[in-house]
DNA sequence: TGAAATACCTTTTAGTTCGAGGTATAGTGA
DNA sequence: TCACTATACCTCGAACTAAAAGGTATTTCA
């Protein structure tokens, strides 16, 4: 079914692995589950997700990877550089401002007189 | 250029539509206004996205409209059915869920130990 | 031995927002 | 009268991207 475009999730799992990656480098597969509990069970996104963001923010320069073995495993770790967290903060100002947008349509009519 | 799925914005047009509609009957082009005024200027939607996310929610039965005659020229009211008011209610809390998942993982680190 | 967890990855699909462009009428000011 | 703006409807194409499903290989544990 593949749903996509679901529902306010457009721009999300980047704004979220930016917010990780900027408090502790961190790989791939440990990512899925950060997110899961840094979000406290409200979002859950599958690897299919995470990697193809990850290799993206690579290549466009906002994190950079080291690959280190870790008993007989490889894993990728990420971490941001400049130029992510300069696009962490622009994603974040994006987010409050939609985030307060939506928040005053829908409180409004409360008091309707 | 088409900025298209711009951060954040996936899912908002039906939604805002949908909450401005179930206040009251509108119209494609006083919409346009309306969401301009209602989310604070935070959030501006264009023709183009109006009436297509309008043709689309009518067709799934969310919404009914009638044709108007006014000066002349014929405006389209559009208003809620109640599968439309179900769908509201669906958005609004999909809306919630991510928000305050994002909100606790933003906030998260200010006590870092 | 087998299953589950760890750890990486790619491909395909399904949209959906946005800008630009198009038509036509009504109202305003010069 | 002429031009311009505002009103009011609409369509099309492009770009972007989240999600599911599927794939490989190793380690751990019962």
């Amino acid at each position: 079914m593949a749903q996509t475009n679901p529902p306010f999730m457009s721009g999300v799992p980047e704004l979220l692995l930016l917010r990780l990656l900027d408090q502790r480098e961190m790989y791939g597969y440990e990512l899925v589950r950060s997110i899961k509990s840094a979000t406290g069970e409200a979002i859950s996104l599958g690897e299919g997700v995470i990697y193809p963001v990850l290799h993206s923010l690579e290549r466009n320069g906002s994190l950079k990877s080291r690959r280190k073995p870790v008993g007989g495993r490889t894993r990728v770790y990420y971490s941001l550089t400049s130029k992510g967290r300069k696009r962490l903060n622009k994603l974040q100002d994006d987010w409050q401002r939609v985030q307060s947008g939506i928040s005053t349509a829908l409180e409004e009519g409360f008091a309707a007189s």
